[in-house]
DNA sequence: GACCAGGCACATC
DNA sequence: GATGTGCATGGT
């Protein structure tokens, strides 16, 4: 066992399901927009509205900042929370538009600290949504801490349950190599365990990496 | 039919 | 500052 815990727990994951290939989405933008619909919402649902937006080719920012409200509800509507999440795509793609001119390009040269403290000064966007948009979309170096990672963690006693978003984001920084792979796919494996395992073996004893280290 | 999903903002105490 | 609640669809 290496003396680094987190990291060999992700080597594991990593044997165990292979590369997950994150995010899912042909490009940053894509990532953007599924970053937002995803909130507390199951992807496939997520899914079927992104499909909803390519069919009428508007998943690009200029097209779908022209959309009517009401057509951007209609698209929207199998993600759930609809209403909400219509402004929410609304009120970034506003900031995207006033701040980057719809440019990934420009939005990559901001320093990932300042970048995210401007995506959560956006309504809609809180941690976990800007830090995936950090990682996923523009490929910083910062990592995403979802519901999964905290219930996990902590059911294994390796961090406090109500530990703060940062503080379990710095806990993982600090201990893992900073390579945005890592991040990358160690975000990834642990939703993989999450919903795969988690919900498929409600007897796992109320824990998903215990399978991991008894096989 | 209950329960959950890759959160977030806002109200209230 | 902590705790509670609305938001809504689709799968299990």
């Amino acid at each position: 066992m290496s003396s680094n815990l987190l990291l060999e727990i992700y080597k594991r994951l990593r044997q165990d399901g292979g590369d997950q290939k994150w995010w899912p989405g042909d490009t940053p933008f894509e990532v953007m927009v599924g970053a937002i619909l995803t909130q507390n919402t199951a992807w496939t649902n997520v899914e079927k509205a992104i499909n909803n937006l390519k069919l009428a080719k508007v998943l690009h920012p200029k097209k779908l900042d022209r959309a009517p409200l009401a057509q951007l509800r209609v698209w929207l509507k199998p993600s759930g929370f609809f209403n909400i999440k219509t402004k929410r795509l609304k009120h970034f793609l506003d900031f995207f538009k006033s701040r980057y001119q719809f440019s990934v390009e420009k939005m990559k040269r901001v320093d990932a600290i300042a970048l995210r403290h401007e995506l959560l000064l956006v309504n809609g966007i809180g941690k976990e949504t800007a830090d995936s948009i950090l990682l996923y979309a523009l490929g910083k170096k910062i990592f995403v801490v979802d519901a999964y990672t905290r219930r996990i963690f902590s059911r294994h006693n390796l961090i406090e349950k109500d530990l703060p978003y940062d503080d379990i984001r710095n806990w993982f920084e600090k201990q893992l190599p900073a390579a945005q792979e890592i991040y990358n796919d160690y975000h990834a494996q642990i939703v993989r365990i999450g919903k795969d395992y988690c919900r498929k073996n409600p007897d796992c004893g109320r824990c998903p990496l215990e399978f991991l280290f008894h096989k």
